[in-house]
DNA sequence: CGCATCCCCTGCCTGC
DNA sequence: TGCAGGCAGGGGATGC
């Protein structure tokens, strides 16, 4: 589920129900999630205020008063969803009301102010761990992160510079969040096809002076910042079940053009081409053959 | 070093 | 209806 622009729906649904708020205390229903769960992970977060949410890559980054950071990364199926603090009973309260758990919630971030934070995640790939923000930038899993290809828009000179020498093809360059960080691969697919550029060509031809590679690296450019950003205003993808924090699912699946469509007829102007269906690095990449080059 | 392959885990869909 | 197999938005370890 989670690409750029899901993490970035997701960050923009918690920051109201977080920030500036502190968190009383931090449940878990198990010790691991893709991988074991620090032992001072609660300690480290309980009474500590949420200063503010940012996103790096596809990481949620929580910055914490007193120093840390709570780092969550999605993988492939988590989700958070916000539980609204309920109002108080109007007279006295003759049992604790226990919140409902859906199957996989493995993490709740119980606020001050009385709303709960869920964490989801069926398949557990996701993971979450706290670190001193001051060394963040050299922590093992954020080293060697890419570009972001938003905040600055990507640049053609920075493809130049990425692909030079390359051996590996288009798509598997784009996906590798070594390169340009927050890409996968529905929006490879899309950008892809945005930019006429097929997905088995070898990235180093978008690299030098020829004229094809100086015009392929400003419509690739152009076709990544677009794709990303139109699927933020639609609030991501919901291929299956993803929400974002405040419940509400994004609608930009309807906007793709190649993902999951094999078979489908070319949805460019003019194109008389079908989408297809191969497999690179394991994983299905979709374009079409005729207007993709 | 770069690259392909396999693997982690659960759920859903397809075909038999 | 049940069951096996394939596939899924990510990325880390391994081996060539």
């Amino acid at each position: 589920m989670p690409e750029l622009p899901e993490v970035e729906t997701t960050r923009r649904g918690l920051a109201p129900a977080m920030e500036g708020k502190a968190i009383s205390r931090v449940i878990l229903n198990r010790p691991d999630l893709r991988f074991p769960i620090q032992s001072d992970f609660r300690a480290r977060l309980a009474g500590r205020t949420v200063e503010r949410i940012d996103r790096r890559a596809k990481y949620l980054l929580l910055r914490l008063s007193g120093g840390d950071v709570l780092v969550a990364h999605l993988g492939m199926s988590g989700s958070f969803r916000i539980e609204a603090a309920r109002a108080p009973l109007a007279t006295a309260t003759l049992y604790r009301e226990i919140p409902r758990l859906a199957a996989h919630d493995h993490v709740i971030f119980e606020m001050s102010e009385g709303a709960r934070i869920v964490y989801n995640d069926p398949r557990r790939f996701g993971f979450m761990f706290v670190a001193a923000d001051a060394d963040l930038e050299h922590h093992p899993r954020m080293r060697g992160i890419g570009v972001e290809p938003l905040e600055p828009p990507l640049e053609p000179s920075t493809l130049d510079r990425l692909f030079e020498g390359a051996g590996t093809s288009l798509k598997a360059a784009l996906l590798d969040q070594k390169r340009i960080a927050g890409l996968g691969n529905i929006y490879v697919c899309e950008a892809l096809h945005r930019a006429g550029l097929s997905p088995l060509r070898r990235a180093a031809t978008l690299s030098g002076g020829d004229q094809f590679a100086r015009t392929a690296r400003r419509r690739l450019a152009s076709a990544i910042c677009n794709v990303l950003s139109d699927a933020i205003e639609a609030g991501g993808s919901s291929l299956k079940d993803f929400s974002g924090a405040d419940g509400k699912p994004g609608y930009f699946q309807h906007a793709f053009r190649v993902y999951d469509r094999e078979g489908a007829a070319c949805p460019k102007r003019g194109c008389k081409g079908a989408i297809e269906r191969v497999v690179q690095s394991g994983r299905s990449t979709f374009y079409c053959r005729t207007c993709q080059r």
